[in-house]
RNA sequence: GUGGACGUAGCUCAAUAGGUAGAGCGCUGGUUUGUGGUACCCGUGGUCGUGGGUUCGAUUCCCAUCGUCCACCCCA
């Protein structure tokens, strides 16, 4: 490691350019689907008040209480980079209106800070794209997430991925079921290992998703979720699995899924794979028809997800997707300081008239050798040479680098006509 | 926050029962001064993460610190 005084951040990280390019592959086939299905972008701020993610995420959870970046900005307000940006849609929702008895279907992409101890696929600035839609109750909007979801595993060729539902019901539904569950654990509380007895008065539900196996046996006896729910809460449910099973999406009831964030009723779901280890979510949401008002506003039914991105690219990285980015289509050579000054108006025609040409121009002078060696190490497709002879006859020549064919020269009024046709057939390839 | 593993050249990694380190790849140049890639040859590269301690002497042993990785926790 080269030794630098200033390093970054712990978990936080550089994507170098020849990572980038697998970021823009994945960010594009994400939008392109979210898009085919109506929805639009929406880009709210990186800080918001620390008020907004303590009101919405609830105050005892840990993103809250010990994770988040917060500190006091010049005014003296306390305000935090954010955390997640669920509440970040609601605000601007609220805030301008949008949602007064209107539907909106919104997406997002962007950066979320939360300061935890990396691992892998956990990071302290990472990015996640999400989807919020307000305004629609019933089990359809649930259904069309899912789905939307699962298209967007297939644009980018994952299939080792599943599907995981559960109601939790509404909060008083909910309340009764947390009752009852400490209830039971409380008979076995000495058998409980120390992140359950923790869990048995902060977070009950939690006990459930645990991965100790001792704790197995007992957790499968415990009361279900899905048995405290209402007639209305299991229909709704009912009419989602339904849904799925027809559509054969690869999907299973997990009675033991709950969220981490206050906020969240009814429908929950997680994307999981087993090909990351023990961040295995790659996409978790759910309905939240209580966070509106819980923030000041009316009631207005939602329901949203959210995905890791960075977790999304480890897991195409191990199923050994290639991400190869597109070569450059030429690299120009010029012999001398005529052949030099005559290529600053060739390249600059050329390029108006091929806006897609990726064409790298030789800096720094050099000999043929040398420039020839730059032009293999680009990777282009071809050489554009001009130098002395092609001066005096107003011509370029063309080589191409990455085949047998030989080289030709041809007259510099053709060059366009001659790029047009490489480009039509190298980028349908 | 808890526990474990690990930091040696730009990258991937060796070595030294404590005597200041090597290889492959890369990079530079040459064989080849209007032609790259292959081959061969030359060269370039490191206060062994940082700070302290033990020692005649530390990259090696000890402590601290920073960072990376993995698991728990939590979560996308």
């Amino acid at each position: 490691m080269a030794k630098v005084e200033i390093q970054s951040l712990k978990g936080m990280r550089d994507l170098l350019p020849e990572q980038s390019y697998q970021w823009q592959f994945v960010e594009e086939k994400l939008r392109k689907v979210i898009e085919s299905y109506g929805y639009q972008e929406i880009r709210t701020p990186l800080l918001e008040k620390t008020e907004l993610f303590k009101r919405s995420m609830g105050e005892v959870t840990d993103v809250v209480e010990k994770e988040m970046y917060s500190f006091t900005d010049l005014n003296g307000d306390s305000i935090s980079l954010r955390p997640e940006a669920t509440a970040s849609c609601v605000r601007a929702g609220m805030q301008h209106g949008k949602l007064q008895q209107q539907i909106q279907r919104w997406w997002y992409s962007g950066f979320m800070f939360r300061h935890e101890k990396p691992q892998k696929g956990r990071y302290r600035q990472f990015q996640q794209v999400g989807v919020e839609v307000f305004g629609l109750q019933g089990p359809d909007i649930d259904i069309e997430l899912m789905l939307l979801s699962w298209q967007l595993w297939q644009a980018l060729g994952l299939d080792n991925v599943i599907l995981e539902v559960n109601s939790i019901g509404n909060l008083t539904e909910r309340q009764n079921y947390k009752q009852d569950l400490v209830k039971y654990f409380e008979q076995y509380k000495s058998q409980l290992d120390v992140d359950s007895q923790r869990r048995l008065y902060t977070n009950p539900l939690r006990i459930l998703d645990s991965k100790n196996p001792e704790m197995q046996t007992m957790i499968a006896k415990a009361p279900k979720m899905l048995d405290y729910l209402s007639k209305q809460c299991q229909q709704h449910f009912v009419e989602i699995t339904t849904v799925l099973t027809q559509l054969k999406v690869p999907y299973r009831v997990n009675p033991y899924l709950v969220r981490g964030l206050d906020y969240y009723n009814q429908t929950v779901f997680e994307w999981l794979t087993p090909d990351l280890g023990s961040q295995g979510t790659i996409c978790a949401g759910g309905r939240y028809d209580g966070l509106v008002t819980q923030l000041g506003g009316k009631a207005v039914p939602a329901i949203g997800f959210a995905l890791g991105v960075d977790r999304l690219i480890d897991l195409i990285q191990a199923t050994q997707i290639k991400f190869t980015p597109p070569a450059l289509h030429a690299y120009w050579i010029a012999i001398g300081e005529q052949a030099q000054q005559q290529s600053w108006s060739l390249q600059q025609s050329i390029r108006q008239a091929l806006p897609q040409l990726r064409l790298l121009n030789n800096c720094n002078g050099g000999n043929f050798k040398t420039q020839f060696k730059r032009a293999d190490k680009s990777g282009a497709l071809y050489a554009i040479v001009l130098a002395e002879s092609e001066l005096e006859q107003a011509t370029v020549t063309i080589k191409p680098l990455r085949s047998d064919e030989q080289q030709q020269t041809i007259q510099q009024t053709e060059l366009v006509n001659y790029f047009a046709t490489i480009i039509r057939t190298k980028d349908n390839q």
